[in-house]
DNA sequence: AAGGTTACCTGCCCGC
DNA sequence: TGCGGGCAGGTAACCT
């Protein structure tokens, strides 16, 4: 479900309801996520001091200095709910707070996980320490990517979309990016022209930017914290509209699969070179 | 080392 | 109406 706009909006709505909460207790469901769910008995008693985002994932950090770190695979949802609300179906993990307030984890793939680390190791933590560039950061610049990908000839959405590359950057974005930039999806990572790494970085942030200022892209079940969709998917140029006249110049938007995934690109506007 | 395939899991939509 | 296949916003363990 979430890239990287989604998560962000998760975490900046989570921020203000349970930053400063003292966690009291822990209840699951049983069932597994993606790998078994950590111990969280050494959060107890202890207050969440910030809520951050780093790649697709979100930090919670807690006052005895132990980040919990969670990721919402396809369609993980926090929610904020008092303590007397109903469980929900595919909730799967409860945080209970000593201001009544709980923290719910809802996800029906189960493709979500989590994992416990000290704040201080946390770029030593095998999920993180192999991660590319963040994307809304300086450091990932045109000639960063071109370095990046030199020795690269898959296809340049595969290589946007590969985490070693650059992080955050999913199925949708990856298509509305390449379609601003008029880069073909299919061209080989390596093959392109210095101006044209450049560009697609500069698209990759502008799309990413405006996907958070929208609140994230709610497709079938993404829901921010306070339970409202996202409005970015009114903003697709590319992604899902297969057969459907490109808005710049009205030829049909055409579908190809790359590394399985389904992607979506404009023949004329994003020519292959 | 890069790249292809498979697996994890549930729900929905489509065609027969 | 029911069933099977394919597909969905992600990641990583395996192979070659």
């Amino acid at each position: 479900m979430p890239e990287l706009p989604e998560v962000e909006t998760v975490v900046v709505g989570l921020r203000p309801q349970i930053t400063g909460a003292k966690l009291v207790s822990v209840s699951n469901s049983g069932k597994n996520l993606r790998y078994p769910l950590p111990d969280f008995s050494t959060l107890l008693q202890q207050s969440i001091q910030s809520v951050q985002r780093r790649a697709k994932y979100l930090l919670f950090h807690f006052e005895n200095g132990q980040t919990l770190i969670w990721h919402l695979g396809m369609t993980g949802q926090f929610h904020v709910l008092r303590q007397d609300e109903a469980m929900a179906k595919h909730e799967h993990v409860t945080f209970m707070f000593t201001n009544d307030n709980t923290l719910r984890y809802r996800d029906t793939r189960r493709f979500g996980y989590a994992g416990l680390c000290h704040t201080n190791d946390l770029d030593q933590h095998p999920w993180f320490a192999k991660l590319g560039a963040e994307p809304l950061l300086d450091d990932f610049s045109g000639n960063y990517l071109h370095d990046t990908v030199k020795t690269r000839k898959t296809s340049i959405k595969q290589a946007i979309m590969d985490n070693h590359v650059v992080v955050g950057v999913g199925n949708i974005y990856a298509s509305e990016s390449l379609f601003r930039a008029g880069i073909n999806p299919t061209q080989v990572a390596n093959s392109l022209k210095p101006k044209q790494y450049a560009l697609l970085v500069q698209h990759i942030k502008t799309v990413l930017a405006e996907a958070i200022e929208a609140g994230g892209s709610t497709i079938s079940d993404f829901v921010k914290a306070d339970g409202n969709p996202g409005y970015f998917a009114h903003s697709f140029k590319v992604y899902g509209r297969d057969k459907q006249p490109c808005l710049i110049c009205k030829i049909p938007i055409e579908k190809v699969v790359l590394g399985s995934r389904a992607s979506f690109f404009c023949p004329r506007c994003q020519p292959l070179k």
